[in-house]
DNA sequence: CATACTTTGATCGCGGATCGAACAAAGTCC
DNA sequence: GGACTTTGTTCGATCCGCGATCAAAGTATG
């Protein structure tokens, strides 16, 4: 019930006093445009001009917004061009993973500022984990010159459902070491900023929402093969979590009630027939059917099975053909049920770009009922390997951008003398 | 892209002047409520008693609200009790199903006042179902005493996908005679009342959220077995309608990717599974291991089916079992993609209450990793075959209540003179 | 090059919405 | 019966956003 460490609730609808509502809106929109002038803020909103005025001589002092010269006449007076201060602020974004951590110090518009990493066995210590996270935070804040940017809120990517009602507990079932408790009320403390925690998938939707292939899309579905296999849904350009924060587990999904049993109990999960230990041994089980393809000379690796594929190995092509007719399987069910407009394949396997694309889309129009469920995109993954900590920081900056006064309180902070 | 006939597309953001911000709010907790004293209505929302005060004295006028006695004293004065007036206005709520129409006049508050309906072959006679439609909604309005109270909106349910932007476009697919139109406008042009369309699973999911098994929970699914297999998604308390519309076709989940062709195309849908034909097919299949069934001797029918299983009947409750774990694949499918509170079951099926649940629940609980998901909630429908026309006028209501200008242009035109 | 028109941005007064303080009305408790 | 409580109203004070107006700084045009 109480919620003291985690900003994650929305709490922001009718608390508090809601002072200069159009501030908020002008904020966002230079934000969004990066440069703009007065006049035109006035005219794509429909505010007063002497109103945006009067919100624009607020928000210079705060030093996220500065005059940066004057923008081309059009036929009168030239404006004066605001640009929003990407670097008045950073925010710090962190991954959980199961074997790893990563830390990125961002600014305001997405871009790496520093970045951490390190291996770490996760799963069975917590305490060494979280101490671990402080020094790469440290790390990271370390870079900046002279401590002059101030930090506004640190985002956490876990690798275990995230509840939105209950954000500090951890499910015992991914994570039995930890207790049921997150405990990263000491990043709270020791950087004095708000702390916000999601799940993984939702972060890598988010960061690819935007940053990278779903810019601009209001609602698409990010599917990460890996290991494991999982999904983030963004709706209405927010990440949906469902009732208890667990939606988007698309790696069990049922698609083949005969098939293998799966870690979790069920039978014939996706993950069981597209997770990389399925690959592999898939690979294995093919491989006298295919004397000469090079995965049948040394020991087959889901690295190996990849770069096979690009090469043009035939087994390694008939091993992504039958992933990707159940990954269809699969994704046209959701696009029948959730219905976004776009899906970014994410994870190792998207390393394969058009060789799973094309087999995986084919089946995808086969399987979805409504012409316009079957015009949803498919692409790829446009960010790296540091999708999910930018995400994690992806999700403070939404938060400050919906309600600045997070922005406020760590600028105020910093300049109170 | 013009949309002068159907209001059904969130305008009302950042478009006109919002007078008095609170007075939505006071009027939508005053309708939640039924009864409040405007003490309480300050307290409960944090405003100031005097800015209570002086919105309920605007309230008064308009009819919505009333004074009706006092309320028991808690140490002071007593409360003067504030009342919302459910029979104010009306609302029309239409259902156009595959092969009948259904007219509902509700009040405020979900109660049906009027209810015609009538067999009709809709696919084949667009013009003749609007005629239809006409008269049916004429002989619920001509039930209002002299006309007293105004009608603020025609809602419209369908059955098929509705795009939210192009809420006139009908799927060829479905209803290839209606050649891609609603020509729905004579209703509005008609009545002279907005117009709002959505798919009728989605319809029968708001009705079931507001006034059914789904009061309370903002998140939800609705999935409807009958002939067809479909369902409607309640996120955050609105009807989630996806990135085109088309959200919702549970029935179209792939069960089992070796099974029967489908309508659509696919391949061993649910649909094919437990639609009513399935079951009439497979009770025929069966006959001849159960020969002491009722179901052996006359020709079988869904009803029959249903009648049989209820009365204990063992072929027909082994095609119920059948049913219900090819039911459950899908119901947990979308359990961990969707992620929602609770499962309502509407549709002829859902009469047969815990014979289906029973082994549904337990086919859902071995096939849902977290255990979260799992204590989500399968419950049957509250109402009965009126809840689709119900959930179309629900449509308007939910609209107004976000959006009063609905309401007081409605009761202006009656208080003009 | 002077003049007319355009566009931008600032200033000022107005109106609406909400709040807090003060007050009357109506009860409860001792 | 007197002190305290609660409700509802009234009355400024404040804040936000708007329109009108004006100065500044351009462009188009003769």
């Amino acid at each position: 019930m109480t919620n003291e460490t985690f900003a994650n609730i929305d709490s922001g609808r009718g608390d508090g006093a809601r002072p200069r509502p159009l501030a908020e809106t002008v904020l966002r929109l230079i934000w969004r445009e990066s440069e703009i002038s007065r006049a035109e803020i006035a005219r794509s909103h429909g505010i007063a001009r002497s109103t945006v005025s009067e919100i624009v001589g607020t928000l210079l002092p705060t030093g996220l917004v500065a005059e940066v010269g004057v923008g081309p006449s059009g036929g009168g007076r030239r404006p004066i061009v605001l640009q929003f201060q990407d670097h008045a602020c950073v925010i710090l974004g962190v991954e959980i993973g199961a074997t790893h951590l990563a830390v990125a110090l961002t600014d305001l518009r997405g871009r790496v500022l520093a970045w951490e990493h390190r291996n770490h066995a996760v799963r069975s210590d917590p305490d060494g984990t979280r101490a671990l996270l402080v020094e790469l935070c440290d790390a990271c804040l370390a870079t900046r010159p002279h401590g002059a940017q101030p930090l506004i809120g640190i985002g956490v990517a876990f690798p275990s459902p995230v509840d939105p009602h209950h954000p500090d507990q951890v499910s015992d079932l991914v994570l039995p070491a930890w207790q049921g408790r997150t405990g990263l009320e000491i990043l709270r403390q020791r950087y004095g900023a708000p702390l916000m925690l999601d799940n993984d998938a939702n972060l890598g939707a988010l960061a690819e929402g935007w940053w990278g292939a779903g810019r601009g899309v209001d609602d698409f579905a990010y599917v990460k093969v890996a290991t494991g296999v999982g999904s983030g849904h963004v709706i209405g350009g927010k990440i949906y979590r469902g009732a208890t924060g667990v939606a988007g587990e698309i790696g069990h999904l049922a698609i083949d009630p005969h098939g293998g049993p799966c870690v979790c109990g069920l039978r014939g999960c996706l993950a069981t027939l597209v997770g990389a230990p399925a690959l592999v041994a898939r690979a294995l089980a093919l491989r006298s059917e295919y004397p000469q393809s090079v995965l049948a000379r040394a020991e087959p690796s889901i690295e190996s099975i990849e770069d096979a594929a690009l090469a043009g190995d035939a087994l390694a092509l008939q091993i992504a053909r039958e992933a990707a007719e159940n990954l269809g399987i699969a994704v046209a069910g959701m696009l029948n049920l959730m219905n976004p407009a776009l899906v970014i394949l994410g994870g190792g396997l998207a390393r394969l770009g058009d060789v799973l694309l094309e087999p995986l889309r084919e089946t995808v129009r086969r399987r979805t009922l409504v012409s316009s469920v079957a015009v949803s995109e498919i692409r790829t993954s446009e960010l790296g390997p540091q999708s999910i900590a930018v995400g994690a920081a992806t999700l403070i900056l939404q938060a400050a951008l919906a309600d600045s006064s997070l922005f406020h309180s760590a600028l105020s902070s910093v300049e109170a003398p």
